[in-house]
DNA sequence: TTGACAGACTAATAACCATTAGTTATACTG
DNA sequence: CAGTATAACTAATGGTTATTAGTCTGTCAA
C-alpha cells in the first residue's frame, strides 16, 4: 500500500471520527507514521486530501449505483428477496470502510453543493433507484403486486437508512437495528408481494 | 432579548452553517455586536455555549415528543389525516429555527453519546412514537386497517425524514421534496387505511 | 450622592495550525 | 558507477484561536 493511500485511509478515519475541521494535518501524519511536512510531498494541502476523498466517494457510488451489474440476478421468491436484502443491509451497516465513508459524508454534507449531491445520491436516489429496478423486475414476474416501483423502493429503503444512521451513532445497538430492519422488510413484503 | 439569548441565537446560526469547529468565538461575538472577550461575561467558554444549545434542543424535543398534548385531536377522515400530516411536514421542513436546530444536530451528532441520543430521538424514536399513537388511535376508530402501529409509523415517517434532510442540503428543491412527500403519504393511506 | 454591579472594552498571552524552504538519504535508471 | 527522482526530515513563518487580566462606563438602589 502506497504512502498516498495510507494518508487517504487515515484521513478518512479521522474525518469520520472528528470531522474535517476537527482534524489536524499533524494528526493524520502521525497516524501514517511520518511528519506533517512530509505529507506535502503527496498532497498540495489539507483540502487536497479532502477533495481526493470525495473523488473516491463519488467514483464509488457512481460505479455502485450507476451500472446495473450490482443488481445481479433477481430474487425468485419472497424469502430470497428478504434474505438478499437483509444481507445487503447487514454488510452495509457493519463494514468498517463503508461506515467511515458514510460518517464522513454525513458530517461534511453541508460543505458545498458537490458534497450535498453525493450525500443525496447515497442516502436517497442511489439506493432507491437500485431497488426500484429490482422491484420493477420482480413485478414483471408477478412476484410484486402492480404498483409504482419508485414509491415502493422509497418505502422499503428509507426506514433502513434511518436505522443504519442510528447504528452509526450508537454502535452498541447494531443488533437491535438489524432486528428492526428485518421486521420492517418482512412486513413490507407481506403487504406488497403476491400470495 | 438579553445578550445571552442573542449569543445563543447567533451561535446556533453559525454552528448550523459552518459547524462547531468551523466557527470562532470572534465570529459569534461579531454577529452579536460585541467583542469576543465580552462574551466570557455570559459563558464560561465556547464549549459552554455548545452545551447550552444542546440543553435547549433536548428540552425542546422532550417537551414536544414527551407529552401527548401536541397530538391534538385525532383526524377523522383520510383526507384530514393527509392534510394534517402535510402541513406538519411543510412547517418542520421550512421553519428557519427548526431547520437550524436540525442542521446543528446532524453536524454534531457524533460528538458524544448525548448528542447521538438526542439525534435519534429527533430523527427516529420521537416522531415515530408520536405517529404510532395517532395511528393507534385511528385504528381503534376503524380508520386504519388492523396492523402494528409502530411499524406503520416508521413506514410513513422515515421517507419524510430523508426528504427533509435533502431539502436541508438543497433548499432549492423544497417544492419537489414536498411533492414527493405528498405522493408518498397518499400512497401510504391508500394502502393502510380502510374504505 | 454614593456605591455596587453588570457588562462592555483593550491588551496580552500561549497554544496551535497549515504551510514553506531548505536539506538529506534512499532507491531506481541509464 | 553516476545521475536523478522520490520522499523523508528539521526548522521556521505567519496567521488564528480561545482564553485571561485588568479597566472603564452606565444603571439602579440605598
Amino acid at each position: 500500500m502506497t504512502t498516498r493511500d495510507r494518508i487517504l485511509n487515515e484521513a478518512l478515519t479521522l474525518f469520520a471520527q472528528n470531522g474535517y475541521d476537527g482534524t489536524s494535518v499533524e494528526e493524520i501524519a502521525e497516524k501514517v507514521g511520518i511528519k506533517a511536512p512530509s505529507l506535502y510531498n503527496h498532497f498540495k494541502g489539507k483540502e487536497d486530501i479532502l477533495n481526493a476523498l470525495i473523488d473516491m466517494a463519488e467514483a464509488r457510488y457512481e460505479e455502485f449505483f450507476g451500472s446495473d451489474r450490482h443488481i445481479g440476478k433477481l430474487p425468485e421468491s419472497k424469502e430470497e428477496f428478504i434474505q438478499t436484502a437483509i444481507q445487503k443491509v447487514s454488510f452495509t451497516m457493519c463494514d468498517p470502510m463503508i461506515r467511515k465513508m458514510r460518517k464522513f459524508l454525513v458530517r461534511e454534507q453541508f460543505r458545498n453543493e458537490r458534497f450535498a449531491a453525493i450525500t443525496t445520491k447515497h442516502q436517497l436516489s442511489g439506493i432507491q433507484g437500485m431497488y426500484a429496478k429490482i422491484i420493477e423486475g420482480m413485478m414483471r414476474q408477478g412476484l410484486f403486486k402492480e404498483d409504482d416501483p419508485e414509491l415502493l423502493a422509497t418505502e422499503v429503503t428509507a426506514p433502513v437508512a434511518l436505522w443504519i444512521a442510528k447504528a452509526d451513532r450508537q454502535p452498541d445497538c447494531e443488533q437491535a437495528c438489524m432486528a428492526s430492519v428485518e421486521k420492517h422488510i418482512r412486513h413490507f413484503c407481506d403487504v406488497y408481494m403476491t400470495e
